[in-house]
DNA sequence: AATCTTATTGCAACTGAGTTGCGTTTAGTG
DNA sequence: CACTAAACGCAACTCAGTTGCAATAAGATT
């Protein structure tokens, strides 16, 4: 959410009003070392014999994504949803929006963004998906 | 894929070489006729009694997104992954690469895209997200 | 330092979307 | 009508993520 907050795991747990307890510290300091975004299965891992409970880093995750300072990438639904493809240009579907209280998703068919281009040498992009999130008309009043 | 095939189900089918069944008729009437991306779940409600085993929903999206005439929209995998949010910017995360081959997840931190605007009244956007997906350089060569 | 409150943790059992194996049915060709 | 491979149904499975509850331990208070 901030660009410039701390990135000390004891702030970040002291600012959001979370105890600092070896394991959350361990699990930030886990997600700090990352270049990239870690399953749960990943962090526990990375954490080695003192890891806690898969349990116990679920409701840590949780936390800190209620704390706002950890996201969950690309994704809250467990749930697949499949359509159409016609209506999608080449390489990008249209954006959806998922209602984050109803969960209906919606289909942006008139808001396409450009597609994204100079990435690094060597990747070969085969699709681009927006998904935007929020409340929509029947869940925003 | 294609933005002008036809939409006639019978036609879908025959250009991908599918059988004309009228389980996976049944399928594709229904999301013709949905205004968006829809669960197995939801297909089988629609398809009423006459519906299929959920196996074979399944089965049959699965062709269908092989022959390219479907998407799943959103996401592929069912972990989630977590990332920390500094590096984020307001309500937009940098956008991920998820490599189809070795199920990789990178960061595109320099690649932001604008925020889309002018939903229709009474959307708030709380994110948004974008994702990539195709072949890594390791995978590419 | 001892006590208290409540957040954090672990364990076991559960949930449910999606998958696998395998035998049966059926579309569509010959 | 016969044949072959695609499509189908059923039962059992997988496994990421969840729930309930009792045990533990931050950290504030006395």
């Amino acid at each position: 959410m901030t660009t410039k907050s701390s990135l000390q795991p004891e702030e970040l747990l002291q600012n959001a009003d979370l105890r600092c307890t070896r394991g959350r510290l361990d699990i930030l300091r886990v997600l700090l070392a990352a270049d990239r975004p870690l399953s749960q299965d990943e962090i526990a891992r990375r954490m080695g014999r003192n890891g806690l409970n898969k349990v116990t880093i679920y409701r840590a995750l949780e936390a800190f994504n209620r704390a706002g300072f950890l996201h969950i990438a690309q994704v809250q639904e467990r749930i697949r949803y499949y359509e159409l493809a016609h209506r999608c240009r080449q390489m990008r579907c249209h954006p959806h929006f998922a209602c984050v209280r109803c969960g209906r998703l919606y289909c942006l068919h008139d808001h396409y963004l450009p597609l994204i281009k100079d990435l690094d040498q060597g990747f070969v992009i085969h699709r681009q998906q927006i998904r935007l999130e929020g409340l929509c008309p029947d869940c925003s009043g």
